[in-house]
DNA sequence: TCATAAAATAACTATAAGTCATTTTATAGA
DNA sequence: TCTATAAAATGACTTATAGTTATTTTATGA
C-alpha cells in the first residue's frame, strides 16, 4: 500500500510544516502574544487544520518544547564521545548544557518552562510524556558518565551517581536560567561576565565531584 | 487632614483586600484556569473596580509574588541573626531558603515564574520593578555574609562574593525547583528523599565554600 | 464516472481580559 | 440640613482569541 504510506508521509511533513511556523511566530512574538490565527497564517493553512494536528496552543508549543530537548539529547550524546574520563565527560555533558543554551535561546526557554508547568499536562498527554522520556534520556547520560567516573577513579566513590546527576542537573538548569535570563543585566550592574560565572560554576562541580586527597 | 489619611489608609487596605483574595483564588485555581471575575467575586468588588487597583492579571499576580519575596528576605534576615560566622550564616541563608520554598510554595512558584519571565515586564512596572529590589536586597544579605566569612576566614578568600553569592543563588533555585516541582515523582521513580538531595546540595556548597588546607 | 473517506476550511461559539459611561457614596461648604 | 463635587465603585459592553463544527474540497478506489 503506496499511497497509504504516502499519505501518512505527508500527514507527518504537514505537522512538521506547523510547528516550524509555530516555532517562526512563537520565538519572534513570544508564545503569550502570539496568537494561532498568526500561526495559520504563517502555515499558509486554516486555523481549523492546526487542531486537527494539535490539541491546543499549549501542545503545539509542546511539540516545539520536544525538539530543543531532541537536539539537546543530541549534543549531550556526541559531548560523550571523545573524553576518556567519566570525569571528562560528565563536563563536557556540563559544556553542551551551557552551548545548547546559549545557541538555542527560545528553545532553553521552552524547557524551563516545560520543567516548571510539567504538571499541568496531564498523564494522557502523549507529547508530555515524550519530553518527560527524552529528557530522561539525556539525564541518563549525564548519570552513566558519573557511573563510569566512580568506575575508573576519576569520580570520587563516595556519591550516588543517579542524586549526584539530579543535583547537577538542577543546578546547572539554575544557573543557565541565571546568566541566559539576566545575563546582561548582571553584566551591566555588576560588571562581571557570563563566561566567568559558568566557569566558576564549573570549579563548584569539580570540587563536589573530583577524587579527595588520601590523607584526608 | 485625617480624612485623607484615613482614606488613603482605606485604599491601601482594600488593595490588600484584593491581593488577599487573588491569593485565595490564584492558589487553589492556579493562575491560568482563575479569572478577574472569580478574584472579583471572591473580594466582593465588582471586576471594574479590581482594574482601579491593578492595571492587568499579571500585575495583580506580580503583587502576589512581591509579598512572597518580601517574606523570603525576612527569612534571611531572621536566619543571619544567631550564626556567628560567615560560613554559617550562609548556610543558614539556605536552609532559610530551602524552608521559604516547602512552606509557601505557591509563593515559590510565583517566585520562580517571575525570574523567568521578568524581561517581560517594562520598566515603567512599579510591581515589577520592586520585585527586582526586594530580589535584591535578599541576595545582598547573602553578599553580606559571605563578604564576612571571607573576612573572619570561615570562607576561602579565593571567591568574590558577589560572583559566589549569585551562582549560589541560581544553583540553590534550581535544586528548589527540582525538589519542589519533581519531589514526589523522584520520590516515587528512583526512591530517594528530597531532604537528602537537599542535604547533598549543601555538600556541594560546602565543598566551595570552605577554606581549603594549608597544604594544597 | 461516481461513491466514499480523508483533509481542509471558515464561519461560528465561548470565554475571559480589559474598558467606560453611569451610578453611588462620602465629604466640604453654604 | 441641604447641595455641589470629587472619589470610588459598578456592571454592561467591547475586544481578542482559543477552540468547535457544519460544510466544502480533494484524493482515491471501484
Amino acid at each position: 500500500m503506496g499511497i497509504a504510506e504516502r499519505r501518512e508521509r505527508e500527514k507527518q511533513q504537514r505537522q512538521q510544516d506547523i510547528i516550524d511556523a509555530a516555532e517562526r511566530i512563537f520565538f519572534s512574538k513570544g508564545i503569550q502574544q502570539a496568537t494561532m490565527d498568526d500561526v495559520a497564517t504563517e502555515a499558509e493553512l486554516s486555523k481549523g487544520t492546526l487542531y486537527l494536528y494539535f490539541k491546543s496552543k499549549d501542545e503545539l508549543y509542546l511539540a516545539i518544547t520536544l525538539r530543543g530537548i531532541q537536539i539537546m539529547t543530541e549534543l549531550f550524546q556526541k559531548a560523550v564521545q571523545k573524553p576518556a574520563t567519566g570525569l571528562e565527560k560528565a563536563f563536557a555533558i556540563g559544556t553542551a548544557f551551557f552551548t545548547f543554551a546559549q545557541k538555542y535561546p527560545n528553545y532553553f526557554d521552552a524547557l524551563s518552562h516545560f520543567e516548571l508547568d510539567e504538571l499541568q499536562f496531564d498523564d494522557g498527554c502523549i507529547l508530555a510524556t515524550e519530553c518527560s522520556d527524552v529528557g530522561q534520556g539525556a539525564l541518563n547520560i549525564l548519570i552513566g558518565a558519573l557511573k563510569q567516573g566512580i568506575e575508573d577513579g576519576s569520580i570520587r566513590n563516595d556519591i550516588d551517581p543517579v542524586r549526584m546527576a539530579a543535583i547537577m542537573w538542577g543546578m546547572s538548569s539554575g544557573i543557565i536560567q541565571l546568566t541566559a535570563l539576566k545575563g546582561k543585566h548582571l553584566e551591566q550592574e555588576h560588571g562581571f561576565n557570563m563566561e566567568g560565572i559558568v566557569e566558576e560554576s564549573f570549579q563548584v562541580f569539580r570540587c563536589a565531584l573530583e577524587r579527595k586527597a588520601e590523607n584526608e
